[in-house]
DNA sequence: ACTGGCGGGACTGCCCGTTAAT
DNA sequence: ATTAACGGGCAGTCCCGCCAGT
C-alpha cells in the first residue's frame, strides 16, 4: 500500500523530465541510454517506466514543455527579448531544441505526436505577428506567416550556433534582426 | 574485379557516397544501419568496408564534401543565389548539413576531424563577405565575422524548415535577408 | 526477477562461470562463441553480460579460480596426490589450465591481469618446496625456485596430454617424477 | 605465360610457411588473421591462396614440418642435447608447437590430418627410447611408451615456459630430467 | 512505488576465401 | 603467377523494455 500524494508523483515526472533533458542534450536522444538517464535521473529503471512508457515519450513531453515555454517567451517579451533569453539560456534547453528537429525528420510518430500536441501554439505565434503588423512595430509587406517562419528559422539557426558552443556577439545580430523585420523607411 | 583502374576505384567510392548520403539523411546517422547503407548503395558489406574503415568515416567524407559545395555555392554565386539554389536543393544536402551539426555537438573526435578540414574554408566565407562591405553591397556597420554568422544561421535554419518539409515562401524570406544585410539607407 | 538475495546472484555467477568452462575448455577461448555460452549455461546474452562485462572477464574469472584450485591442491595434499587428481579430473579443468597459457601468450591484457591477481599464489608454490627441502623429502642441491617450474612444466605438459585426449600410466609417470624431486641417494 | 621454374614455386611456399610462422606463434591460430599474415608473407591474398587452399592448410603444413625437426633433434643428438636445443630455439617454433596441441584439442579435422601424417615419427620417437633401455643409458623399470610419454610432457611443458617468456635454470631443469629417467643406482 | 534481473534483437566491423582482371 | 575487389557470415556487446519480486 504506497499511497503517495499526486504532488509526488508529480515531482517524480519532473525529476525524470529535468534529468532526462540534460542527458539528451549532452548525449543526443540515440546515445541517450537508458542507464544514462538511470545515472543522471537518480531512478531505477523500473521507476523510469513506470512514470513513462519508453525512452520516446520521454523525449516528447520534454519537447513539448520546452517548445512551449520558447513560445510563451516570444509572446510576452517580444522578439528582441525572446533572442537575448534564449541565447543566455542554458544549453541544454538549446540541445534539445535541435534534438527535437532531428527526431521530426526522422520519426514520422514522433511528427504526429508533435503535430497534435503543438497545433495551437503555432497559432499563437501568427497571431503575435499579426499584432504587430497592425500596430505598425512590424513591416506589413510581409504576411505574418513568413515572419513566423522567419523567427522560427533564426531561432533554430541561433540554437544551433550557441548549442554548438559558437561565440555570437547577440547585438550585431539583434540589430540585423531588427532591420530584417521593422517597416522600411 | 581487381587490379582495377583508378577511374572504377573513384566510381566507386562515389557511388559509396552518394547512397550513404540519401540513407544517413533519410534515417539520421544513427539509424543509418550499415544494413540500409548496403541495401541503397548496392554493394555489400565487404566492398563498403574496403573503401572507407568505418561507418564514421563515410560520414566525415560526405560532410566535407558538401561543407565544401556550400561555400562554393556562397562564394561564386552571392547570398541571394546560394540562398535559392538551397531552397531549391535536394532534401539529402540539406538533411547532411544538419546530422552534420548533430554530429560536431555530440561527437568528440568528429569535431576535430571537421575543424582541421574545414580551417580554410571557414577563412572563404569571412573574405567574401569583407569583400562585400569595401564595396558597399553590404552594411559595414557589422563585421564581416557577425555577417558571416548571421549568414550561416539563415542557412541553417533553412536547412532545418527545408530538411523538415515544411513550406517555405523563398521570396519572402530573401526580402528580409537582404534588407538585414544591406547598408542601411 | 529482480530485489533477489545474494546467495541467488552467487548462484547465478557460479552457473555461469561452470558452463561458461565447459565451453572454453571444449571449443577454445575464440570458438566459445556468445552463442555457445548462452546454450551452455542456459541464460540469455542480458542475463550473461549483466553479471560478467565482457567474455574475456568470465574467462579470466575461471582462470583465477582454477589457478588457485590447483595450488591448494599441490599444498595441501602434495605433489603426488596432486598429480594423481589432476590426472583424474575432468576435462573441464585441464582444458582451462592450457586455454589460460594461450591467453596469457598472446593477450598482454589478461597477462597483467593475471599477474596481479596470481602473486600471492606463487609465493605459496615456492614456500611449500622450500619446507620440502629443508625437512628432507625433495632434495636440496636444486632450489626451491626450479623445483617449482619443473613441477608445473609437470603439471602443464600433463594437462596437454590429458586434455588431448592420450592415455597416461600414472604410476610410471610418478615413479619418474618423484625420483626427479627426491634426494639422492 | 607466367613459365616459373620449380625452384621458384618451391622458395614461395617456404616463404609463406617462414612468414605464416611467425604470425602464428606471435598471435595464435585465431588471431593470426589473413592480413596478418600477407603483410608478414609480403605477398597479396591471392598469391597464399594460389599455393594453399586455406588457412588451416599452411598451419598445418607448418605444423609437420616443426613436429618433424623435434622429433629429428631427439633421436640424432639425444634427450639432453635436445632440451638445451628447444631451450635456446626461437619462440616462434615453441609458439607453433603449442598453438598446435590447442588445435589438435579443439579440431577434429586438424586431429585427423596430423594423425594421418605422423604416425611413423611417433614410432621413431619409441624405437629411440627403446634402444637406451637396451643399452643401459635409459632405466629400464619403465616403458619405453612411458619414457616417451614422460619426455613429450617435459618438452611441451618447458615450450610452455619459454614460449611464455618465463626465465628458467636449464642446468637444473636437466639434472632433474636426467635423475628422473636414468637406471636406478 | 520501486528495484533490478533478464530476454532477445540489432548494431558495427572483421574475417576468410572466391574470382575477375591483368 | 599475382593482385585486390568483393560477398556475405558471424563475432561480441549494447540497448530497451518487461515483469517478478519486495
Amino acid at each position: 500500500v504506497p499511497k503517495v500524494t499526486q504532488e509526488h508523483r508529480d515531482a517524480r515526472r519532473q525529476q525524470i523530465l529535468d534529468g532526462a533533458r540534460r542527458v539528451f542534450s549532452r548525449y543526443g536522444y540515440d546515445s541517450a541510454t537508458v542507464v544514462r538517464l538511470e545515472e543522471e535521473i537518480g531512478l531505477s529503471r523500473g521507476a523510469i517506466f513506470h512514470y513513462y512508457p519508453s525512452k520516446r515519450e520521454i523525449f516528447a513531453a520534454i519537447a513539448i514543455e520546452d517548445s512551449r515555454r520558447y513560445i510563451d517567451l516570444l509572446v510576452d517579451r517580444g522578439l528582441d527579448e525572446a533572442v537575448r533569453a534564449m541565447a543566455g539560456e542554458s544549453r541544454e534547453w538549446l540541445g534539445v531544441v535541435l534534438e527535437t528537429q532531428a527526431r521530426l525528420r526522422h520519426d514520422e510518430e514522433f511528427q504526429r505526436r508533435m503535430a497534435e500536441e503543438s497545433a495551437g501554439d503555432q497559432q499563437r505565434v501568427i497571431d503575435w505577428f499579426d499584432a504587430g503588423r497592425r500596430d505598425g512595430t512590424l513591416r506589413d509587406d510581409v504576411s505574418a506567416l513568413d515572419l513566423g517562419r522567419f523567427a522560427t528559422m533564426m531561432i533554430n539557426g541561433l540554437a544551433l550556433r550557441v548549442a554548438g558552443g559558437d561565440e555570437t556577439d547577440i547585438d550585431s545580430l539583434l540589430r540585423l534582426v531588427r532591420d530584417a523585420v521593422s517597416p522600411r523607411a
